[in-house]
DNA sequence: CTAACGTTTGATGCATGCAACAGCTTCTGG
DNA sequence: CCAGAAGCTGTTGCATGCATCAAACGTTAG
């Protein structure tokens, strides 16, 4: 239940601030409205809804300020996971690491932004989990859910400049992992993913922003 | 209600694994199950409970690994707080951490390990909260819940010769916010945090623990 | 015309009741 | 005495109904 209403808060059909009624959901699943406010209020938890007491439940829009929070999370999580995986006697995930670039470097000549987004999206999370630590993926699951992935980073894709920039930055991550050098995984990932947080606040809108340093 | 139940949670009067029966809470607190059942979801979202599927709900006790995983990602978070502050432009909090730290010293001499714990306690997250990061704030909440921080750290503050070192540690992550050298900030917290979470995982059981080089 | 007020409406908040199921207990056949 | 099955019990899972309240609307006095 839980996933299901949540797929269909991100899936963007409702605007932000689009009223979720818990009757009309509960029609939309056909369940009571009993276990769409168990839902509700977890998602709430989540950040994706703002639940307006005795009001109604309605989409969040995550604030700039917000976003670039969450950036600034997002930098310091994936340096650990990159730092971690670096650590680890052996990585098994160095193949299919390779494997992703490669792939990633075709859809980038392909201009094929979708395929593109998919596979970076794909890099990350694998790093992610390569670093063996299950906390860590529940907060940048959590994480990932508010940033509200799609939204931005596909827009983001479009561009093919940043392509190119970004699959390099992959690439001094992956050589990192692979050379067991720590310290450089983390900071390459968090040169990485700063550089993307940018170009993702800079693309956006037109406001500039200043993300640190 | 879910801070209240919480609270009861955290409190250390279940021992862990112990049952938390929602005909029990409702009585306990006067209210329906219904507002009880939202509440243990969002609990179980937490990581604070588990619930087992029309089985019931029982008090959730992290194992060494989780612990480990957990104190890598308060390492992390607690640097990316550090450094953050230490880049703001004018740090009003510099005043109550030097204040805290004093206050700390002399409740290490006087061997009052309560209050020592609870001014550490403070310390820390005035640098967390001063950061100025919302969802910084979130995730080191959850993730310090999950910790069930009383437990461990209260007895961890029992040893003399770890207060002195922390002490000591939390000096040199004032001095390089006071610098504005964020870089340095973030080194000495995550030292910091990981020197105390080998301390404490050493110490609560007789395990060797690796956190990590 | 405007501002304040009463009314209406639509939603949530919670109590309650029933069905369904996991796990234990007990009974029975060997 | 033991293994397996049947039922028993306590719990959750969910539907439903009523009370409550916020916001919108219309009404009326000034």
């Amino acid at each position: 239940m839980l996933d299901r209403v949540r797929r269909l808060v991100l899936s963007g059909g409702f605007s932000p601030g689009a009223p979720l009624s818990e009757v009309f959901l509960a029609q939309e699943f056909d369940v009571s409205r009993t276990p769409i406010r168990e839902t509700l209020k977890q998602l709430q938890h989540e950040g994706l809804v703002e639940i307006r007491p005795k009001v109604g439940t309605f989409i969040r829009e995550p604030t700039r300020r917000e976003i670039v929070e969450l950036f600034q999370l997002k930098e310091s999580l994936e340096g650990l996971a990159a730092g971690l995986l670096a650590r680890r006697g052996s990585v098994p995930e160095l193949g299919v690491l390779e494997h992703n670039i490669e792939e990633s470097d075709r859809a980038a000549v392909d201009q094929d932004a979708t395929r593109y987004a998919a596979l970076v999206h794909e890099f990350h999370r694998t790093i992610i989990t390569g670093a063996e630590n299950s906390k860590l993926v529940e907060h940048y699951d959590r994480l990932m859910n508010q940033l509200a992935y799609h939204r931005l980073v596909l827009r983001t894709a479009e561009h093919p400049g940043r392509i190119r920039a970004s699959t390099g930055e992959h690439r001094a991550v992956l050589t990192m992992i692979r050379d067991k050098d720590h310290f450089g995984a983390e900071a390459a990932m968090r040169n990485h993913v700063h550089a993307s947080a940018r170009e993702v606040l800079t693309d956006a809108r037109t406001a500039p922003v200043e993300l640190s340093s």
